[in-house]
DNA sequence: TACCTTTGTGTGGTCTGACCACAGGTGTGG
DNA sequence: CCACACCTGTGGTCAGACCACACAAAGGTA
């Protein structure tokens, strides 16, 4: 890992070393450093219009196809959002959406491997652990009260597994807002997320153990919500920790790269 | 959560809620879930190359721009990688740099201000604890050498802050990555880096404090590594910790979106 | 006056077809 | 056997056109 050599494997680093490709000449590239460049700079923020597509296009002396180009790029890291018409909302706009953008990044790794099962168990563990021990903290009756509705949701007999991990994430997502930190809450919804299907397709192979599995998270959530509730944030911390190790132990995952 | 009115906060849940916009008719979203789905579904993997874009176009019925587009999108997520020419990695071919596209990506949405300095601090707190725990323990002797010589490299007086500040994440993100987790590792990478503008600044405003305040650095990871190789997990976490918290609470934070 | 319809304008979304630069493979001539 | 020119397929770029949409302003009608 640390030979420099390998580290290629990856992406190489990020920061610190100026590798710089020298194929920096792909004009959609360009239009993309300028617009970051103001990103960064603080110059356009949140809320603030691009100017349009044309107008982008003549002022850069590049085609319309690149400047849509860079705007994609844009758009798939969550950075701005494009909408067609006149007026108020319309054209693209510097808009924030990190948490889906880093949803399906995550997903999209997890998927090819890149991140191999028992680290993101890991870093679940972390995220979640620590979204635990805030939540018990911070958590208002409300949340509270949202969680317990979930649990209840859970409770039914007669749900699919689709719906039951669906809810199960809603109640690990909901700690992870009820942390208060909204960082740590956009990456532990994306790794949830980005289990989705591997999660889904565990449970269907599981068979008849399926009821039993299920009565434990079940019986793990309401210890965990206690927790929380009595304001315990190193029990609610370990519950969890427990928790999602148990819940990774019992689930039959076949090697990444299931075919459907 | 589950009230479906405040979720548009930061970009509305991400799995679950259904809420489908009905603008999915953007032809290069098409071309992007097709393409997703077979990464999700196991078909597309690492190495795989996509068929050219004019075939690709012709298949799945739209025009090459539209296609473009959408893979303009992965590659902004670190999915593929497009190069010209021909034979053997020309082409656009499904390679991973997930440490490249969430610097990016959290570098953006730092600067956009979406996500609180305190919450990235703590982030940071916790992912780095759990790195240099785990990197007490499976730190190779090549890579504790390579730290090592890092901090010898920041006793140099004549370099810039700049320098200084590169070495510092090549310092952290080496204990990352001796973690042996690739996924806390590139998170770790992407947060220090995202925070590289913002602490340049903030270094600079350090005025005539700045000498006192690198050789307390210098003395923090001095410490650190020391824990490390003495395989001393727990107060390796802990030193970490303070010693971030303790490094911005002493660097100048102003308002985000500082202009230059 | 109040309301509805029509028309205008600017936005992103899409498509077509063409040309370029590049990097291999291929074949020919030495 | 080698060196060169040529061919082919790739992504990169561009220009120009048309569409659907959403709002705004002008106009007509009650």
């Amino acid at each position: 890992m640390t030979e420099p050599a390998a580290a290629a494997a990856s992406g190489g680093r990020a920061g610190g070393t100026p590798w710089h490709p020298v194929t920096r000449n792909r004009s959609h590239e360009l239009v993309l450093d300028q617009i970051e460049e103001q990103i960064l700079a603080g110059t356009l923020r949140v809320g603030d219009r691009l100017p349009g597509e044309r107008d982008l296009a003549g002022h850069l002396q590049v085609s319309r196809a690149a400047v849509r180009e860079a705007i994609r790029s844009l758009e798939a890291q969550g950075v701005v959002r494009s909408a067609v018409g006149s007026g108020k909302d319309a054209g693209t706009v510097v808009s924030a959406m990190p948490s889906q953008a880093l949803t399906r990044l995550l997903r999209l790794h997890v998927a090819l491997a890149n991140f191999p099962m028992p680290d993101v168990v890991d870093a679940r563990v972390m995220l979640e652990r620590s979204s635990a021990t805030l939540a018990a903290d911070n958590a208002s009756p409300e949340a509270l009260r949202a969680m317990r509705e979930t649990l209840d949701a859970m409770d039914r007999a007669d749900i699919g597994q689709e719906t039951f991990n669906d809810l199960d994430t809603d109640f690990h997502v909901a700690i992870a807002e009820a942390s208060g930190n909204r960082l740590v809450a956009d990456m532990t919804i994306a790794l949830r997320d980005s289990m989705r299907r591997p999660i889904l397709h565990a449970l269907h192979g599981l068979g008849s153990d399926w009821g039993r599995v299920a009565d434990r998270l079940r019986a793990d959530h309401r210890a965990i919500l206690a927790a929380i509730e009595e304001g315990d944030g190193a029990r609610a911390a370990d519950r969890v920790d427990r928790h999602i190790r148990s819940a990774y132990d019992a689930l039959p995952f076949a090697e990444m790269g299931q075919r459907d």
